[in-house]
DNA sequence: GCATCCAACCGTACTAAGTACGAAATGTCA
DNA sequence: TGACATTTCGTACTTAGTACGGTTGGATGC
């Protein structure tokens, strides 16, 4: 339960440090990653099983564990490469532009990998794209001036709200789907006399033509960056 | 070990069948579901199993299902039963003051529980407690008079922060642990170089004492709260 | 050319977990 | 007390993770 080597493979077209040479391998740490994260992105994370996966990459189980040394280690493997597709805040940018291109980036990200959401915790040990964009988030704050506590601020607030944001739009049922409607007409009808609020909200907001879920992330974001612009004003 | 009284109140799940009352029954749907949650508090939910969830009970595997369909069901019924824990937006209070009663207890609950946040997504059928209460918050944003829209934006914004901050508190090693000291000092002599930002921050900040994580809860609710007010205002 | 080596790959099998099926146990009521 | 319903459990099947050791085939030294 100690890795402590996390520098391997980095690197994709074999170009850098001249690692062995694959003989007869068409298959690597990063094939695996790649493969498990195709079928989670399919089916989900929990029925992604090694079995599954050996077949999606044309192998047999057993030669996963040449990669890797456990399925947890393949599921950190994915963690980190979903961060790995997420834009570091822009270098020489004000900080609230960097801050939304990170956001919108992160999560467009969490919306391509929806099973990554919930993995964030339980996720104990960060990988090195988790540890290097939040390094380049920092590092955007503070050479706006902001302070150490503030940094933590905006730092905890963000990414709470980009997370949750992933979270709950991750369990929602498919958005367009043509059986959403029937769903909340079946859930109107039985809800109704329970939840009134629940139900009115549903029925004069929700399903009204032009409602996502989805657009309530960039006006959630706004309101935390108009909080943090605030702050940080007034610590000036 | 065998301590057996289990005084809940033989009661139906609100689904309108009229449960009899039981026979010899010292288990029951209430009793399943609370010594699941008993054992995923210790452990989480990943190393729950029937199994161990019998033997904490006292009985055996299988006589789990007569009170539940399968293992999802025992998921659902627990996240529902961390909802029951969310004190609702008290009536008759102003909106802030409700929603931030009702963040802090969510909140709490979530740390009582701290694999109920990474359960969110998965678990797509709400249970009667997460509806009602999400039906007592619409009711109060709306008789505050907040249109259907700001409803939805303060909705799904606080949501997200109050989900996304328990997931990264869960993430978290043991706050307080005497041992987190020591892996700082390890992740810093380590990472200084890879990433000095990150690395500062943690130095100068994180480290320092009086720092902890969960007091950005506060801070980042009062930011978003704000942002609300401010589009009340706006609105009226 | 050939023996050797070693990384890559896989066959087998063990353990644990979810759960189908039906039997056994036990309490209620006529 | 016996018929019956409810509750509990014994057995066993299936799938998943993975330990362990064997097999394979290209590169290397002779």
């Amino acid at each position: 339960m100690s890795d402590e080597n996390r520098d391997e493979t980095s690197d994709d077209t074999g170009d850098g440090a001249p690692r062995k040479a694959a003989k007869r391998s068409s298959l690597s740490r990063q094939a695996v990653i790649a493969g498990a994260i195709e079928i989670a992105d399919r089916i989900g994370v929990e029925p992604l099983t090694l079995r599954k996966l050996a077949t999606h990459l044309g192998v047999k189980p057993m030669s996963i564990y040449h990669y890797v040394a456990n399925k947890d280690e393949i599921i950190d493997g994915m963690v980190d490469a979903v961060f790995t597709e997420i834009e570091m805040p822009p270098p020489e940018t004000p900080w609230r532009d960097a801050m939304t291109v990170r956001a919108h980036s992160a999560r467009e990200a969490l919306r391509r990998h929806p099973w990554a959401a919930g993995m964030l915790d339980s996720r104990t040990n960060p990988g090195p794209a988790n540890l290097g964009h939040h390094d380049a988030v920092i590092a955007c704050l503070r050479a706006n001036g902001f302070s150490f506590a503030l940094t933590g601020h905006a730092f905890a607030t963000l990414d709470a709200f980009i997370y949750g944001f992933a979270l709950q739009e991750s369990s929602l049922p498919g958005q367009g789907d043509p059986q959403m409607t029937d769903l909340a007409d079946e859930f109107l009808e039985r809800f109704t006399e329970h939840f009134p609020a629940l139900a009115e909200f549903t029925r004069e907001y929700v399903l009204q033509p032009g409602y996502a879920f989805r657009n309530e992330f960039d006006v959630g974001l706004e309101l935390v960056l108009d909080g943090l612009e605030a702050r940080h004003a007034a610590e000036a």
